[in-house]
RNA sequence: GGAGUAAAUUGAAUAGUCGCGCAUAGCAAUAUCGAAAGGUAGCGUGCGAGGAAAGUCCGGGCUCCAUAGAGCGAUGGUGCUGGAUAACAUCCAGUAAAGGAAACUUUAAGGAAAGUGCAACAGAAAAUAACCGCCUAAUAUUUUAGGUAAGGGUGAAAAGGUAAGGUAAGAGCUUACCGCUAGUAUGGUGACAUACUAGGUCAAUGCAAACCCCACCAGGAGCAACACCGAGAAAAGAGGGUUAGAAAGGCUGCUCGCCCACUUCUUAAUUUGGUGGCAUGAGAUAUAUAGUAAUAUAUAUACUAGAUAAAUGACUAUUCUUGACAGAACCCGGCUUAUAGAUUUACUUUAUUU
RNA sequence: GGCGAGUUAGCCAAGUGGUAAGGCACGAGUCUGCAAAACUCUGAUCAUCGGUUCGACUCCGAUACUCGCCU
């Protein structure tokens, strides 16, 4: 079984990002809702035509690694969608800038 | 030492902590669910993305279209010769032409006296050539008739080239050399090459990546194909049997051929979810033999990704050349395109020294 | 993943071997006391690169980008 939980399908992500509460860091953004079950579930979506398939890959593992960190410590009963920022370069993606934005807007979001 | 040509290989490494996907007859008695078969989880162990995985440009396997069948060839593709291959717009060895000082490289390279078409503008004329010009005769100072294709100019392209003879002026008109065409002989499997002989009626330009002709090839669609299982609103679908076979429709663009109609019986189609298809293969590596080579044959070795929103990452430390292009998605053979750097082999040319 | 179309001025578009029609918009001018309408004029790397041809928007190949269909 995967730990994680993941969103699937596209009506699930339309819900979040038309219904939630975004909030905008240097190079990612976050859209929150809230969830009837128990648990936090994640999706992270890069669209297709900022970089090519190995670039993608890595933001996303960047992105799982930080949710690892962070993951027991959150409130449960959220979805989750995590957004790549279109006007950074994808070359500058490092795991202290994802960090340090972590931290920033799940204080913000008042999720911590 | 410099400049260059061809072929081939490689595509950062090591250790620690945390974490991801698949497999597991390890935990004989780990935990949990279940009557059982067995399922799930944990710990451990093993394996885990390229030379192009990319583009989808060609060729095949595999699946369905009735069992994929017969004919037409609408349409599309290929096009020097011989060989290799399951097959090929691929590869290998040659021929010819073009380029380069050389090593070497490039080429969709059949047919224009089978037929049709096109060749803008300019130019006399764009394909049975005659404007200016040169020459002769007449007229009488500007024209007419005839001969001629040297010279001029136009154009991408102008009716073999150079030299001498010859002539009223000229001309393959004649001769020599070069080119061109045909025939014969020799060599080669063949494309073709070499030598000899003949031809001045060497009059028929270019374009086939214009239609077309000739030779050869191709039935259509694609793993989101297709098969099976579960749930299940509305009402249709599948199997068997019988025979008169019309119309429309479908299988494949057309024809043949096949299906359809009627009756009876049974339970299940669209949609959605899951499982299989799915990793042992026209394969890889090494050696030997045959062959100039592509490749073929034999033997040995190992089994080496299989996900389904999609698995290789993060941090720390060390070393160096400071790391480019880039992510499998049914599989295989090629082509094309992107690519930091490093290494090896063979060869050409140039400079210096001996 | 597979299959198939397309790219022409700021926008819409015709063209198919001989140097790109037209409409709307922008700009300049004429007309008018001023404006509108009308009339005249202006503007093109035919997506990019290479090949065939005397000559390519057009024919052929490769690349880039955009769009559609199949669960």
């Amino acid at each position: 079984m995967r730990k994680i939980k993941t969103l699937k399908k596209n009506y699930e992500f339309r819900n979040v990002l038309s219904k939630g509460k975004f909030f905008i860091g240097k190079q990612i953004t976050i859209y929150i809702s809230k969830n009837e079950l128990n648990t936090n579930i994640i999706g992270i979506a890069i669209s297709n035509k900022t970089c090519n398939a190995v670039r993608r890959n890595h933001i996303k593992r960047l992105i799982r690694e930080n949710y690892k960190l962070v993951k027991n410590d959150l409130k449960k009963g959220y979805n989750i969608v995590f957004l790549w920022n279109k006007k950074d370069l994808v070359e500058n993606a490092s795991f202290e800038i994802i960090k340090k934005d972590f931290n920033f807007l799940l204080k913000k979001a008042q999720l911590l």
